[in-house]
DNA sequence: ACCTGAACACCGTTCAAGT
DNA sequence: ACCTGAACACCGTTCAAGT
């Protein structure tokens, strides 16, 4: 997973140029990217695919964009913007959440941005305009300075960690219906015949799992991780208020 | 992030072949792929670079291993098995907490096993045998049925979610200081100062990251959200507790 | 049964040459 | 200044042919 090498750092930091004899623009270039993400993937994402669906040759994307790279920067800052959130939500434990629920949602409707989120810090002005949503909500609940990182780290952590839980799974099972596999195949059965044996408390949550609707328990799971985390940041900044109270 | 995608389903189920004339196995292509990965990641693993260092030709990797997505498969499964947990551990929370950490340095000791883990469910023995130490000290906890699942899910997302951050964070850093970029130059000044502006908090927190040692604040922060989550797990759990003693 | 060697159908990126 | 077209140096995977 490489990003952009060269001295002079991150797509944000290089103006695009000024228009002349032009005909593309990095925005028409994310323009026509997204959807083949969207529909296809990492996979399905070429420069020739970009460039075909826009007209032109591979070679004069690299007018544009130094790396296949910087279009995949682009496009996430572009669907960071799909995330709506109210920094002044009076309620912080409510603001967290719907942020974190819209997140997850954007997430769901564009798989292929969850590994551009993992795999660079975001410098885009979408990116940061969603960070200082979270600090404004956090900065409230009474966390401050190094805290406030950690509990702003904390949350985006949640949920990225989730929602990447509940692409693999969804992933999996989809690409099972399609390929017609069976849990009940001969070699399976064996194989998790053996695995019950010696994982009991597993082979009953596996158990459960078969029986009940995967959407409706990533999204359930989803919120007890939420209100989880929301009550251990409520009582870490209640504790972290009566420490500065009590000590000098 | 493709996977297997036949009727046979997950390497797991596939029994490897009986030994005859055979120069190879399964172990010994995870054998050469590990140290590649560790060394140069995704970027520098290929079957051909495998089969090279085996002494053998790309195509009969293939007679062991259906895809390359097998051998990554495999590989996952072998550094989890470093993972040190201790199901027994009497205080839970002591328990989950070291299960975290201990996957933490494994994670960063092979960076490239984050996205496997991430890309889709873990069906090997040593996956199966740390879900199951983790869903033994949750139960101890208190948790059963859709909320130990529920449990267990939020540990591992807040594990993967922070490490992936961190990773993405020091390599970040790493390839910065290996091109000698400076937060100094002209158009990075710009646009930070355009950025404060806007976003008057992230600033702050830009400012204040910017001395300070990043090893060590990953750190903290991974302790800081452990210490939350558990501490929201309790909670619920508690909450759990009283409601059913209260309901009939 | 297992492995080779060559081929197929792709990649991202570069760069002379055109306009 | 911008774009083309061809090339370079790779990929994963397949498969006849060998042993």
């Amino acid at each position: 997973m490489p990003v952009s090498d060269s001295s002079d750092g991150s797509v944000w930091l290089r103006r695009e140029r000024p228009p002349r004899d032009r005909q593309l623009s990095r925005g028409q270039i994310v323009d026509a990217a997204v959807p083949v993400l969207d529909a296809e993937g990492h996979r399905g994402l070429s420069m020739r695919r970009i460039a075909a669906d826009l007209g032109v040759t591979a070679g004069s994307l690299y007018w544009y964009v130094r790396t296949k790279d910087d279009v995949l920067e682009l496009a996430l800052d572009r669907v960071l913007g799909e995330v709506g959130a109210d920094p002044d939500e009076p309620d912080w434990r409510l603001g967290l959440a719907g942020l974190a629920r819209n997140t997850r949602t954007m997430l769901l409707r564009h798989r292929w941005a969850l590994l551009e989120l993992t795999v660079r810090p975001n410098l885009g002005p979408n990116a940061f305009t969603l960070a200082e949503t979270g600090l404004r909500l956090l900065s409230r609940a009474g966390f401050a300075d190094a805290d406030l990182d950690a509990a702003m780290a904390t949350v985006n952590d949640q949920v990225v960690g989730a929602v990447i839980a509940e692409v693999a799974w969804r992933d999996t099972l989809t690409r099972m219906r399609r390929s017609g596999v069976e849990w009940s195949e001969h070699a399976t059965t064996l194989y998790l015949r053996d695995v019950a044996e010696r994982h009991p408390l597993l082979a009953r949550r596996m158990a459960a799992a078969k029986g009940s609707d995967a959407e409706r328990d990533s999204e359930r799971r989803f919120e007890f991780a939420l209100t989880c985390l929301l009550e251990g940041l409520a009582a870490t900044c209640r504790a972290g208020a009566d420490n500065a109270a009590v000590s000098p």
